[in-house]
DNA sequence: CGGCCAAGCCTAATCACATTAGGCTTGACC
DNA sequence: GGTCAAGCCTAATGTGATTAGGCTTGGCCG
């Protein structure tokens, strides 16, 4: 590999977040980018195809690095603790990273498969704790109403609505609270078995 | 006033929600959207004072519409019953808007005041159902956990996250009836008085 | 009736970016 | 010591928002 790099795919993807967080998702340049990582726009094509691109690399870069904060949440015992942790640490994240949060939950725009595999990944980390609270055969329908809370939560949030008073805080640890205590009491979602150990001997 | 107008603000934000669904919030441009109300793009500005203006115009009568369906999914009684049909219209409006949707959420972007108060409005209309439900001190609260939820829901319908399997629709009346249910036994947010009909005779 | 004037449009710039074309440089490898 | 591909760069090109300046229309006043 002749004539040495000024920067790096990892570089250019590090600085488009920052200028993002920065900035938003406006006034977010391709030249501007290049600035950062020392460079000039059209040299950031050598590396991605274009500016969609560009940023599905972020997204998918961000994908992760929300999973791997909801797997170092979910240490401890305790299924309702690991899983108020883990939803602390997904509006923690959120909150810390408002344009790449943004960006993850992107309504247009087709994924890509890493995008939906990085997303997939992220989304499965708390899928254990959920299996631990209403049994594996529920853990997947468990997660779809707290996961969504969690995300209508935070989006809400990031974009300004909560203005009829009350503290925001308090209203979050309510609602995780309440939707656990909707779940952990019965609520099977189609006709699953009742408990689990299934197979007894005959 | 003299010349006659060739169109009005009005059709301009009915034509730009169109063009916004069937394009995207890419591929929409102003002269696209001047060409659908029979101007040119130039003309727009007399208007609307740029693109971002107009976009919110846009939200704002979306906001409007999701208010008046929300009220009128909340005839009949039973607090229960009016809050499940609310939550169904919800869905239906984002899935049968997803670009206005995207919209109403989108996290950048300083809302208006317009924005504020028609947003405002349409999440009151269903404090009334909640009030009944879990009395009017608890309700503020308790629409802070089924609105995000419904929030989230359906943006991470239209995202394309929920690819883990298992019906959407199923899931979402789940949800609902989980929160609904985890709402209506227990569940103060930080102090309120036990019961309703306070202040009894000394 | 004829002139005045603002509203509403239009055409012709201007500007900001993304993206493409074509070419220079460097250093690994022969 | 030459070859060549990687990685950059400068100079277009193209698209879309926005602005500048001017034409037309029709209500209204004398």
């Amino acid at each position: 590999m002749p004539a040495r790099s000024k920067t790096s795919d990892a570089e250019i993807v590090r600085a488009a977040l920052e200028l993002l967080e920065s900035r938003g998702a406006e006034g977010f340049s391709m030249a501007d980018l290049a600035g950062a990582v020392g460079v000039r726009a059209p040299s950031l094509y050598g590396r991605f195809a274009d500016r969609a691109t560009l940023i599905d690399a972020v997204e998918v870069e961000q994908w992760c690095e929300l999973g791997r904060r909801l797997h170092a949440a979910a240490t401890g015992r305790g299924a309702l603790a690991v899983l108020t942790r883990q939803a602390r640490a997904y509006r923690a994240f959120a909150k810390a990273n408002p344009a790449a949060y943004a960006l993850m939950f992107r309504i247009d725009a087709d994924r890509s498969e890493a995008g939906q595999a990085a997303r997939a990944a992220a989304v499965a980390a708390s899928l254990p704790a959920f299996a631990a609270l209403v049994g594996s055969h529920a853990a997947l329908p468990a997660a779809r109403v707290l996961t969504p809370f969690l995300h209508g939560f935070v989006s809400m949030e990031l974009a300004g609505a909560f203005r009829l008073g009350g503290g925001v805080d308090a209203a979050f640890e309510h609602g995780v609270a309440t939707i656990l205590r909707g779940l952990s009491r019965a609520g099977r979602p189609t006709a699953p078995p009742r408990r689990r150990r299934p197979r007894r001997p005959p």
